[in-house]
DNA sequence: CATGAATGAGGATTCATTCAT
DNA sequence: TATGAATGAATCCTCATTCAT
């Protein structure tokens, strides 16, 4: 069996079992065995336990990042880049969920390494939503333009709700559309807010 | 030394050793040092690694709970209400770092007992967002009734961005007064939003 | 509480726990617990595991012996003896079968302190029989004395028979005269062989 | 070094150390050591250590079973294969001290997975005797036919008196022959009693 | 007389990792 | 390319035992 075919097994059953188990507690004997390989001969395709993680890591990020990204239309507007990078994450995070539970549950958790890796392709999400909310801006005719923290903020709010509501469309298993309508939600949430934010209509606590 | 001093001692310690470390990396060892006392009287005090974890997770839970709690003024109008819940959210993760990675990071991942604790407190979490959403589309005169699903929807994904800007604000640790930035951030992006959708105005997909 | 009370509950804890459990498995704070006194103060009266371990011992065997010589009348003819002392040697073990269990199947098995304790118990067992047989040999008109060796092997079938019909008879908790049964029954064995022997009346391999 | 032939190494080291220490006490640290092998290995090949205890009883009861099977010929008259099987029980027991200690004397003490297991060779030992004295008392002309509990009550006795004295006699191992003769008391005194039985003979206990 | 608080030492078990083949 | 055999190092947990009160 070549070596592109063999690996490609070891980092599916390494991606199966870190998800299920997290990092410390996946063995290596249970990814050998998942992969149908013996335990030296992962350990001579991928070198540890570590190599092993951050491969799956690297995999998977760069999987979703491309789902995103091909998910969008270059040319179109900034609304419907939006929405269709959120229909893009969903279906990849609902067809993909070990993946996705590696990236956003266990590489976060374990030290730095990890988290470095895993932070790297957060901030390729939050960058693209960060473009978008200023475009968005830009294109809403924007009257009050917004201060850099602030676009940060909104990215990373925007991002992590993205995550919450992945997590929370893959538990309820429901219908296949579901992840139109979880696109679709957020998508009202988020553009509204958005737009008004833009034209300086906000939320001011009274007294304060 | 009393029984309750010793006992909160481990627990400070066994909340900052799983932040960093997370639950299975960390080791017994290490919590007990911290503590200040012996591996016996760890295990004499709370039986076991796992019940140790668990005493961590409803800890900090309960204390995460309780001052959102209090920093909401149940006779204040919803956006108030939502707003200082918010704040008290962001002031306590702020002020318990190590408590919020806890909760965040490491309990879920890592196995049933823990994750149902974890997802208890979540679900608090929820509950609170959603009625706050409901009251928010009454008090703004709703013309356009929400469906249930979408609420909750709305309510997982305000949860997420909460939870990721609690994150992203305690990385960078800058201002004092942060905390209350991050708040107004959400605040403007969320209150606006669901006053639209109180409202009946969406986004539309174009041609969908 | 007195002393000599205290004591005997520990005791009797001890017993308990050692006959369920085992020396090395019983635990110190189960049996304070059991005895319904704290740890310390079984270290005060008792000095240690061990110690009270060759405590328990000693009592039962005392126990034992003294059952086995009440129910012997040392006036009466070697049968009426033997049928006597096997009759007390039942009613005792079946009547505390904890203290049975220690002696016979945890304190041999548990290295030389203990083991030199109950090899005391069980030779003053094991003399008794020794004479008896000897006393059966002369006043059944012995026609061929026995060789020492010889009478020494009886003694111990004749005790270990004794034993194991004890733990058989305890195990099947049948009628409450079961004991007498038991007692008939090895009387009934032993007896007559002991009787044919003594005449010189054999069983000669064929041949050999 | 091929797998079966460490097996058994890890084997007799772990009958010696459970024969010498006990269950509890022995350590598989010093099993390992005498196996000439590493822990980890040990449990690779025997799970665990109640795998290993319970290996061991298998291993020597079967062994045992078998040694009195074949000492046994399947031909001759009741009285021969009696004397054949004690033959053959004392001299592997004699051959094999470690093991019969860990049968008789450890096994039977720690808790139930193992005392069934020794329960099932002590049964299989009873069945054979069982038979044997039901087949004495038809060769010899029964006239009085045993009831059933006492001929299960005579087996035990018979084993009881087999074992005691496989103890007995392994203590003083004194001549080459000692098993030989150790054979020939236990015949002498089970054989007679048990004919004089089979006909009736009895002792009756005067005024009983 | 009695105990709550505390621990040093040791034991079972697991795992990432490496050779020799 | 592929693996059966082997292990050093750690980890969770328990227990007999002792003080200070």
């Amino acid at each position: 069996m070549p070596r592109e075919v063999r690996e490609r097994q070891m980092l599916d059953a390494a991606v199966a079992v870190f998800a299920r188990r997290g990092y410390r507690a996946a063995s290596m004997d249970e990814i050998a065995e998942l992969a149908g390989a013996s335990k030296p001969l992962v350990y001579l395709y991928l070198n540890s336990k570590e190599d092993l993680f951050s491969a799956c890591i690297r995999r998977e990020a760069e999987a979703l990042i491309a789902a995103v990204r091909a998910a969008v239309d270059p040319g179109a507007p900034a609304d419907r880049r939006l929405w269709n990078g959120l229909r893009g994450f969903f279906a990849h995070t609902a067809a993909h969920p070990d993946g996705w539970a590696v990236l956003h549950c266990q590489a976060r958790t374990h030290g730095e390494p990890f988290a470095l890796e895993v932070g790297a392709l957060r901030q390729q999400l939050v960058d693209v939503v960060t473009q978008l909310i200023t475009e968005t801006a830009a294109d809403g005719g924007c009257t009050a333009p917004l201060p850099e923290t602030e676009v940060a903020g909104l990215a990373h709010a925007l991002v992590g709700a993205a995550e919450s509501l992945a997590g929370w469309s893959n538990e309820r298993d429901g219908a296949a559309s579901s992840e139109q309508e979880t696109a679709a939600t957020l998508m009202n949430f988020a553009w509204t807010g958005l737009e008004n934010m833009a034209h300086g209509r906000r939320w001011i606590p009274i007294g304060a």
